[in-house]
DNA sequence: AGTCAACAATGACTCCGGTCATTATCTCTT
DNA sequence: AAGAGATAATGACCGGAGTCATTGTTGACT
């Protein structure tokens, strides 16, 4: 038995709301500055608190755990690409072109900033759950078999392969790609690296016309 | 300069090592059969060295961090998993033979003991770092480098593509699967769905005699 | 304006991983 | 056999993550 009298749907944001909002990018901001300052581990949660001007136990209210910093971390760049993902997609273009124009997209979303992506994957992954990652992961993944779908049905794919595994082993390679990048010497260019592995599996793939190869 | 009066050679254990390496191992099943009771965090090392009857501080003369007892884990297990291939696998066969055995292999060892693999892949990536996982896969990887490297040059494997891409993406996949597995419900099979997707990338690496390109 | 239920903020507290100075045990030498 | 040097065992201790009972705020309703 709920009443909004101030309007309706417009009316989300109440001063609480905006405040919770506000407390939480605080202790995000402050985190992220404190562990590109010294670290995912050399940073306590007290200092973060500190820092965002609340007490410790403020924290637990709005991240359950440390770790969950990361998650969230993982999920705002996790949006920013797939919408980049979604601008740049063309509904006009063939099938391998958009795997093409995707992993482009996602190599150089993750090329922006190498550090955010060392927490999110390296320390995400090592400390606070591979489930934090999966919830992108499972974009990425549709939006692959969505794309192999629809080029078997106009005949650009291979049609005896699952979409769905196909998906999968692009998804893998993608994710595999990035941590050898973050591992890799500094000239090492995870765009080139993923464009030639897509070059290799499009092979097993995408019906070429009397094209490719040789 | 060492003398040793007891004999020479086999006389490799003295009775400290022998008593060292029975520590680590009596630290190693209490860890074990406590994490399959009670989980990784449910466990404490105190409890764990209560069980293998040392004093707390002793853990940590064996192992660095509590994680140290996954990556040991992980380490037996490719270790086995990897003897085991070397044992199956037959130098008379093809390249696509030998790989479908060596993901068979991989399968096989892994669904032998699904709640260890859970260990050392959720737990020990999730918690201990990737690190620990990389040596095994080094080795897995140099294999399949090797193998379609030879596959070659005696040209069952198209010439063009990259070994060591080619092994990336292999590797790739088979992490990649293993996890989904993991996360998976009781009935999926890692076998098939490793055998399928070998099948897909098989496509775009394996010169089939009258079939593919050039 | 005043009341009150819902919710957020707080920091003392607990628990546990990891350290370290000290003690105990072993091996080798004389 | 006794001493010395090496190495392992020990548990008191510390720092930080996470909990929770209490206190402080907010805004819907009268």
């Amino acid at each position: 038995m709920k009443r909004v009298l101030t309007s309706d749907s417009p009316r989300s944001l109440t001063r609480w709301e905006r405040r919770k909002i506000e407390t939480k990018e605080k202790l995000f901001r402050a985190a992220l500055g404190l562990f590109k300052e010294k670290g995912f581990d050399g940073t306590s949660v007290e200092e973060i608190t500190e820092r965002a001007d609340v007490a410790k136990g403020t924290f637990f209210n709005y991240f359950p755990r440390k770790e969950a910093l990361l998650a969230f971390l993982g999920e705002k760049r996790m949006e920013a690409i797939l919408r980049s993902i979604d601008d740049r997609l063309d509904g006009d273009l063939g099938v391998k072109d958009s795997l093409r124009l995707i992993f482009d997209t996602l190599a150089s979303e993750n090329e922006k900033d190498k550090a955010s992506v060392q927490f999110v994957l390296i320390e995400s992954v090592r400390r606070g759950g591979i489930e934090e990652v999966d919830r992108g992961r499972g974009d990425l993944y549709l939006i692959f078999q969505h794309l192999i779908t629809r080029g078997q049905a106009k005949g650009e794919v291979e049609a005896s392969v699952s979409a769905r595994k196909a998906a999968e082993i692009l998804v893998a390679i993608y994710f595999h790609s990035l941590l050898a990048w973050l591992k890799a010497e500094a000239g090492y260019s995870l765009r080139e690296d993923l464009q030639e592995k897509l070059e290799i599996v499009s092979k097993a793939l995408i019906l070429s016309r009397g094209n490719q190869s040789c």
